[in-house]
DNA sequence: CTGAAAGCGCTTACAG
DNA sequence: CTGAAAGCGCTTACAG
């Protein structure tokens, strides 16, 4: 069964494509009962007008490409979630990009994403230097970035405020009575992680406590790389009584040191992570995290391509988001 | 600064359009050396080929829907990772479509992907009855099901074996020792999940041990729901020493209810799960699990289609793959 | 080996 | 209020 144009619509109403395609878009004048019986033909021969001839014929392919490191990664696969919801209600659909943060893949997908036009494009993948997003701006295609931000880039963006995140997790564990800090952070170019660690640090110190370097710990994101890192730590002469990890992946690595130790969460030695996937709930003890608000932020996103999208000329928007101190059963006041 | 068309480098070249298309489609016989002038033409003038066009003019769209649940569940968001990875490997690019299995937004993608051209799809959410996917089999849409798999419909298949799977569990928790077992199963309407207890029914029967009623329990996907059931079975007159879950998250549940009842995992009950995602990992202990090769189902369900809309004639296949048991901590012989 | 031309299914000035 | 026509950027017989 072969689909129906719109010139079938035209040829059954007796009127011209011009007009079918004016009923369509509600553009023009057309009487109230042409309308009608052309809306009715329409769904007689259960017509669907072809998207892809509608873009090349100006219109545009709402489409989104979302850019992220790994979707199966469940703080990215709940950003995705939320980004699909949100476009899909708006009218776009989104294709996946994992890019493992790998600089080769980023190019690819930028060059596919170019080829089958899409309208925007959002960003939650690392991208070290602008180069690669030339194609996108080159094009004046939307872009926001999600989850982080570059001043570099010139793009709107999205994210939690990171330093304040760092800390209240700081002046929390601080208040608990935590003296012996430690920081399971991420790699040193992600900058989101960078600025949490920052904020951590400042907290400690605007409170008298410094953090000697072997308390921060540069991580993969990994589960087992917290695991290793975090208890060389506890090792450590003097171990923390709370660590602050950057992720719920590195806190569950932590989580796993701690009791391999033989120690206990959180009578022992506190945990407070930050996201809040649903990794820090399946976790026991469930964790005390900082959360970041997913939903919001992937729906912010959404809005601002979309906007971008509709008028050029719209400002460039850089919005950061309130963390959330969530306080679970990894944290109390520490031993002794 | 406006893209270069397949114009724009013909008149660089000074040859016609049709020359340029045959050498980037590899048709028809190009001299070497135009072939690789225009090659270059190409490069130097940054062209990349307007996907929309050539999909218009009679190629396919290299596009695929993905359908399922909830990208943001751990399970479909690793089975939509591979599904990416391998689609991009064959030229595709993959939209994210999530149903929350609700047929008012089956309905709604379903319409969505026809619009926009897709080549195929892949169906891994919950398909009542095969009407919704009429408009696919009508324009002889590739299709394929993944983790889960209706006869009914017609359509190519992957999925674990489920029944084999429900058996491995049972036969594993008999070897141990336990003889007062519990299954928490998903809702009825899952036929995946119906297998699943149906195999551990039938490996206890055979081994000359009955499950009365409310030691099944029908739930919906969510922690918490496992956890009331659990709960109520753990407070029976002879609660159970070992429980069967269907999924990850009705695992966690069930390991929360054990918790709070004062009990331990696994020396006052054994605990095996179904799936194997992320989260069997990360709890405490983590989940003995009858895994799901996610990897593989994905990367068939990606060949399946493809195969599909390469010769239309294709047999349906409907492929099984063994499930494996992996012994982690969650389970032991029964207390005494 | 190469090109002229028709066509894919729409949209959009423009004319009436 | 409605239609003829050009055009979006490609592909594909077909002719030479």
């Amino acid at each position: 069964m072969i689909r129906a144009t719109i010139y079938d619509v035209a040829r059954e109403a007796g009127v011209s494509i011009a007009t079918v395609s004016h009923v369509m878009n509600g553009k023009g004048k057309i009487s109230r009962e042409r309308r009608e019986e052309i809306l009715d033909i329409m769904q007689r021969l259960n017509y669907r007008p072809n998207a892809i001839a509608s873009a090349l014929a100006g219109k545009k392919t709402y489409t989104l490409g979302l850019l992220v490191p790994d979707i199966s990664n469940p703080f990215f696969a709940e950003i995705a979630r939320s980004v699909e919801d949100h476009g899909h209600q708006l009218g776009y659909s989104v294709i996946i990009c994992s890019t493992d943060n790998q600089e080769e893949k980023v190019k690819r997908y930028v060059s596919l994403l170019r080829q089958k036009q899409v309208d925007g494009v959002i960003i939650g993948t690392g991208v070290s230097h602008g180069e690669l997003l030339k194609p996108f701006q080159e094009h004046s295609l939307a872009i926001a970035l999600i989850a982080r931000d570059n001043p570099a880039l010139g793009a709107s963006s999205v994210r939690v405020h990171d330093l304040e995140g760092g800390r209240l997790a700081a002046e929390y564990l601080l208040r608990l009575g935590h003296r012996r800090l430690a920081v399971l952070a991420e790699h040193e170019r992600v900058t989101s992680s960078n600025e949490r660690v920052r904020g951590f640090v400042e907290a400690a110190a605007s409170f008298g406590l410094g953090l000697s370097p072997e308390y921060i710990a540069a991580c993969d994101h990994k589960i087992e790389d917290g695991f290793r890192r975090a208890k060389v730590m506890l090792e450590l002469e003097e171990p923390p009584t709370a660590l602050f990890c950057c992720n719920d992946m590195l806190a569950i690595g932590a989580l796993q040191a701690i009791r391999e130790l033989g120690l206990r969460v959180p009578e022992d030695c506190s945990v407070v992570s930050f996201d809040d996937t649903i990794l820090a709930r399946v976790t026991d003890p469930p964790l005390t995290v900082i959360a970041q608000p997913m939903e919001q932020m992937g729906r912010l996103a959404v809005d601002l391509v979309v906007r971008n999208l509709a008028s050029q000329g719209e400002p460039v928007q850089r919005i950061v988001l309130p963390p959330e101190l969530i306080i679970r059963r990894s944290t109390a006041p520490p031993p002794g």
